[in-house]
DNA sequence: TCGTTCAGGTGACAATGTCATCTGAACAGG
DNA sequence: CCTGTTCAGATGACATTGTCACCTGAACGA
């Protein structure tokens, strides 16, 4: 029925998934090898079968959700609405992550640390989420400054996600919410862009 | 000579020093009481003669350099340069801690944790360093808009600096440096306040 | 002078990451 | 069908860490 490299595939989605839950309910500190373990059914030594360390662990988990975000990214720019709505979706894609899940978003722009093939896979997967930005962005700008642009915007979303994520842009005290933040930064390059 | 509580005082201080030190060269993963301890001549439950406990100590040191940077940009500021030239000095302030003391800067921008006493104090000295920045602000945008720019200057300076600490920013791949980045959100803030 | 306070030292404990070792069942080859 | 191998998982053990209870001695106030 379940081959052994079957049961041992599933094994490891549970231990991500685990992981990834354990993260979400109770931050990087409740994110225990043995915890982990035992919402995957297994116990505290099985993990070092499927991951070198805890680092590599989590590490995957990242790298599994960078490879989400790029796929949204990606699905986004398929639905081929105007530009500006489509930029405006794949940022909100991504500030909708640090909402809903901010530990994970943490842990996905944190330097990934662990087994040299866990990292690489993270990062290789982070630059995907990357590329597809460049794409998006480039059906807004022209040509010559689309990685300025682009870099600009994913940092300046990355920025407000993550003031928000770590409570310091309390809305009574900067008048601001989030979405207007954006649309703002949006507006902005958009008019620098038209003027050049 | 030294007094019972001038003794603690410096026992107190040089704990705050260790644990800085060893967060700039070891990352937070070589914060441990006992090194600070040992680092600073105690042994490892001295510092609770201090501190609540460990989380209350990182926050503390997050927010004497909060407090540092407020100073910093409240200098600035007093120097009466052009605006434009406050903003971009008070913002290379804020990139000069995550491009020298990287693990310090993601500690400034991370929840603060422990103590109540601890966290309000992180807490105030976050919003001194935030207010210092809005002055600088209002000082280069009309009154109506202030809060909103001033929140995006500072987010977008904040993300910039973010992913270039955690390594997701290589000039290589982008053609850009964190500067240009910066003088380019400026300018393109600076154009849409003179198109209002 | 004497009792108090309190910074600091010390032993102890539970939790955790990690490893060496063991076990049993799924596999391959005859 | 039998047999030896492989490998996922269990288990025991160890060092490290945060934290606490308790102890000590010296600086203090009266």
């Amino acid at each position: 029925m379940v081959s052994r490299a079957e049961s041992a595939a599933a094994t490891r989605r549970a231990l991500l998934d685990a992981a990834g839950e354990l993260l979400d309910s109770g931050g990087p500190d409740a994110v225990t090898l043995r915890a982990v373990g035992a919402r995957a059914g297994v116990t505290r030594g099985a993990p070092y079968r499927h991951f070198p360390d805890k680092d590599s662990l989590l590490t995957t988990v990242a790298a599994e959700a960078l490879d989400r975000l790029a796929d949204q990214v990606r699905a986004v720019c398929a639905e081929r609405a105007s530009p500006a709505d489509t930029l405006h979706r794949a940022l909100a894609a991504l500030m909708t992550i640090g909402r809903c899940r901010p530990h994970l978003y943490r842990l996905m722009f944190t330097a990934p640390t662990g087994d040299p093939v866990a990292v690489e896979a993270a990062v290789r997967a982070g630059e995907r989420a990357m590329d597809e930005f460049l794409t998006v962005v480039g059906d807004l700008v022209g040509a010559p400054h689309v990685r300025r642009f682009a870099a600009l915007l994913l940092a300046g979303a990355h920025g407000i996600t993550d003031l928000e994520v770590n409570g310091h842009l309390s809305p009574d005290k900067w008048h601001v919410t989030t979405e207007e933040l954006v649309s703002t930064l949006v507006s902005v390059i958009e008019v620098r862009t038209r003027n050049e």
